[in-house]
DNA sequence: TCTGGGGTCCTAGGACCC
DNA sequence: TCTGGGGTCCTAGGACCC
């Protein structure tokens, strides 16, 4: 049987939360009508755009670039700051608005939405509650909500990628030659600024040169990956809606420094704080982690990292961080640093722990009662509450990254 | 000129084992 | 002297997404 899917994709998300906000509490502009952006930090080295308005599109600017780059196209850009909290609160009414129609609803993204109606429709058709749900959530909610329609995710995404914003856009198989194999191949949901001159330097232009391709040579070409690109240049994917929430796979924090910075003293500095995020999160997910990821970035953008293996599984802060400083120094090059990062993979579930070294007893000794301690108070009076980093600069930089893309 | 932070998945090469 | 193949695990890096 055919599914019914839509795919539910916030326009300017956090430029339109912003102005809904602001709104809200007595600004008399509603910043969506303004060349604008929402920015992050130019002082700390993290300004970027994070999302522009449609006046600040038509300028030429771009989400992800540099916003000296975005003033340079408008002298009159007005840069707001992000607020995560905010985001997420709108996010979750989004989601309570969906969930009126089925609980089989896909959290993509803070900003998007993916519904798996098939057998909730009641009679209705899978248009008509598209539409009903892009009026409703511009009326209840005051931002608006692009929705695509179709039997699939990957036709749903792409479809609601189309003419923006506030519109509903079907895209079933039959309509895929008209008005998806005409875009260029760069449209293409996974074909990112790598892969498009590669596809280029191929003749492959647009979506229909790619789905036309040969597959066999595609998969020799790109191995799996140009499987994937050619099964969705054809629209053909067959991936469930997951309503359910997974365990992390892996759990990070990095930061951008403010200034490079040189002093292996002062990097890790920076690796306590990371270790105390990353461990925090690790102990409130109850998982373990079996892998300790350390990266660095210098201050000519060239990325590396390090991993090493932990003893054992655990969530403990103080052996995460044993483990880190050892990766630190392993890889260390006395260099410029512009951004640390520390990241655990291979996560366990606690619960699911195999017993077969240690006793329970023996598990339970490694626990850091400090950990349990500190977590406590964290939970009771906010993150920065306590930190054994304790250094304030840097608790400052990297202050309420824990909640940021939270939901 | 200036370039975030959170993730997932894949790949290639090397170590090591049988 | 010259010569396997299959498998797993680990690592570093790189692609993509929002």
């Amino acid at each position: 049987m055919e599914k019914q899917i839509l795919h539910v994709d916030v326009n300017n998300a956090f430029l339109s939360w912003t102005a809904v906000y602001m709104l809200k509490n007595g600004y008399p502009l509603d910043i969506r009508t303004i060349p604008s952006i929402i920015g992050g930090d130019e002082e700390k080295r993290s300004g970027i755009v994070l999302a522009k308005s449609p006046i600040a599109k038509k300028l030429g600017i771009v989400t992800g670039e540099p916003i000296y780059f975005a003033r340079k196209k408008c002298n009159k850009l007005e840069v707001f700051p992000s607020n995560f909290k905010i985001f997420n609160k709108y996010s979750n009414d989004l989601y309570n608005l969906l969930l009126e129609y089925t609980d089989k609803i896909e959290r993509f993204s803070i900003d998007e939405c993916f519904l798996d109606l098939t057998g909730y429709l009641q009679n209705r058709k899978l248009i008509d509650i598209a539409y009903e749900i892009n009026k409703r959530v511009e009326k209840e909610l005051k931002f608006t909500v692009n929705v695509g329609v179709s039997s699939n995710k990957l036709l749903a995404k792409m479809a609601s990628d189309f003419e923006k914003p506030n519109k509903v856009h079907t895209l079933y198989e039959y309509e895929i030659e008209d008005k998806m194999w005409t875009l260029p191949v760069s449209e293409l949901f996974m074909i990112g600024r790598k892969t498009v001159p590669k596809l280029y330097n191929l003749g492959i232009k647009t979506i229909g040169d790619l789905a036309k391709t040969n597959k066999e040579f595609l998969s020799k070409r790109f191995g799996k990956f140009g499987i994937m690109i050619w099964n969705y240049a054809n629209g053909i994917d067959d991936s469930e809606v997951k309503n359910t929430k997974e365990d992390p796979k892996s759990i990070g924090n990095s930061v951008t420094l403010p200034k490079d910075i040189k002093s292996i003293d002062e990097i890790q500095k920076i690796v306590v704080a990371l270790c105390e995020q990353v461990s925090f999160r690790l102990r409130k997910y109850n998982l373990i982690a079996n892998t300790v990821n350390v990266q660095l970035r210098t201050k000519d953008f060239v990325d590396y990292s390090h991993q090493k293996q932990l003893k054992y599984a655990t969530s403990s802060t103080k052996q995460i961080l044993e483990t880190a400083k050892e990766v630190l120094l392993e890889m260390y090059k006395n260099e410029p640093i512009r951004l640390v990062g520390v990241r655990v993979d291979n996560l366990e579930n606690k619960d699911e722990i195999q017993l077969s070294f240690f006793s329970q007893e023996e598990v339970e000794k490694k626990q850091d009662k400090l950990d349990t301690v500190l977590d406590n108070l964290k939970n009771k009076y906010g993150y920065n509450f306590i930190t054994r980093a304790g250094e304030l600069e840097i608790k400052n930089i990297i202050k309420g990254k824990d909640e940021k893309f939270r939901r």
